[in-house]
DNA sequence: CATCCTAACCGGACCACGGTCCAGTTTCAT
DNA sequence: ATGAAACTGGACCGTGGTCCGGTTAGGATG
């Protein structure tokens, strides 16, 4: 698999601080297994904070369930929790990080259309759509695991997304600045913005399966020409 | 103006719970002057908060400002702080205020192309290009007053915005989903967007400018035939 | 297999900050 | 002057996150 040169190629535009990261964060298919090389108590104790976790979370939804009370019911200190996982965002891409990695596999290696072996423009539709459904499927989840302003597009999973779209864009259209394109089209498959429409707004999933493939055509259907520049009032 | 009936008409395709907010929230163009009817004390130190904010703000960065401190150095308790403008996000909007008022003034009743007058694609230009600017200008302070991921679609300005772009896309494209599409131009004009791609990864302003441009290019452009429908693995 | 040594880990006390509450005070219309 | 609505301020709370003295795992060594 080429990924790994494409990665390391197209991947770090944003100069990342170095930092020992409590968990290597999902990154782009990591090591295979769950748990990297910890020590035993360390890896059983990880084990029981995930599972107290998914616990809680079932029980009482993603935003009402506190730190603490995921290591209480651990039977695990507060320290232990934030150690492990950094912070709260942490612990709820941990929980994420199968689907995340299932998801990944699927458009970076698995069947088309999603995957290798369809036209460009066809994996960009598929890759909404199973977006948007994983969206609808873990919300709550999703929506609780909303990282910081700061770090909000540093985040793995986003960067490799991201990497992903311009891969596609750049087949689609050698011309134009993919990089940009990829973000707005990240936009509209924002989890906060899918809960808004969905949840708030009431609208159908359908409908936003629709709008996607809308813009999917709109975004990558050749510009007739090249307007005059903007020259905008303040 | 037939804004009035525009916006009552437009703006809530979201039932909004009643509540009796704390501040009138600059909901598009509302009472002309800065204070609706306080108490006289009240008024008083509203402005005094205001005026120590932005003080410790041109201090210490928006992030690096506490509630209490703001309180403190207008004199004032902490509650009074709250009480007036709801939470912090509710101080900082406040601070927004003026800015997104001339903005507002700007697009619905200012000269082409801004406002009306030009032809809407020429206006969503305009629009795009005003947004970035503002958004570069006030980086920081509407990073921090970025709202909660609940909230962050209802905030009154975003929805004017919001409503804008559709009442302009409708006109250039009457058979389009106009409304995701909206959403979809306001993803790309995100300042937590923006922040990353200036600050973070260094891209001249310019550049999101014309990528602006593109995109709305891209967008209004009619899509040349429906393609079959997405059918996309999970 | 017993011992030892060190790096890694543990837990809970601790802190900062956003937000709430309510008893007391002030304004202002009458 | 007076009553009631509105405002005030600081004590209080919950939660995310930090810190550090004590503990433990587990490889190296004899």
């Amino acid at each position: 698999m080429l990924y790994a040169e494409f990665m390391s190629a197209v991947l770090p535009p944003c100069p990342e601080s170095e930092e020992s990261l409590t968990e290597p964060e999902l990154l782009h298919l990591g090591p295979a297994g769950d748990e990297p090389c910890l020590r035993a108590d360390a890896a059983r104790n990880r084990a029981r904070l995930l599972d107290a976790a998914a616990r809680l979370i079932a029980e009482h939804g993603a935003a009402g369930v506190t730190m603490e009370a995921v290591a209480s019911a651990a039977n695990v200190g507060k320290g232990t929790v934030f150690r492990r996982f950094g912070d709260r965002t942490g612990l709820l891409t941990a929980l994420l990080d199968h689907s995340e990695r299932n998801f990944q596999a699927a458009f970076l290696s698995g069947p088309p259309p999603l995957g290798p072996g369809a036209e460009p423009v066809e994996r960009l539709r598929a890759f909404g759509v199973a977006m948007l459904r994983r969206a609808v499927d873990e919300l709550d989840l999703q929506l609780a695991a909303e990282p910081g302003p700061d770090r909000r597009y540093s985040v793995p999973p986003r960067r490799v997304h991201h990497s992903h779209l311009v891969l596609l864009l750049r087949q689609a259209l050698p011309d134009a600045d993919v990089e940009l394109l990829a973000h707005t089209l990240m936009g509209y498959l924002n989890p906060v913005l899918v809960h808004h429409l969905t949840r708030q707004c009431g609208m159908p999933a359908a409908r936003l399966e629709a709008g996607w493939g809308e813009l999917v055509d709109r975004v990558t259907s050749g510009v007739p020409s090249v307007p005059p520049p903007v020259t905008a009032a303040r």
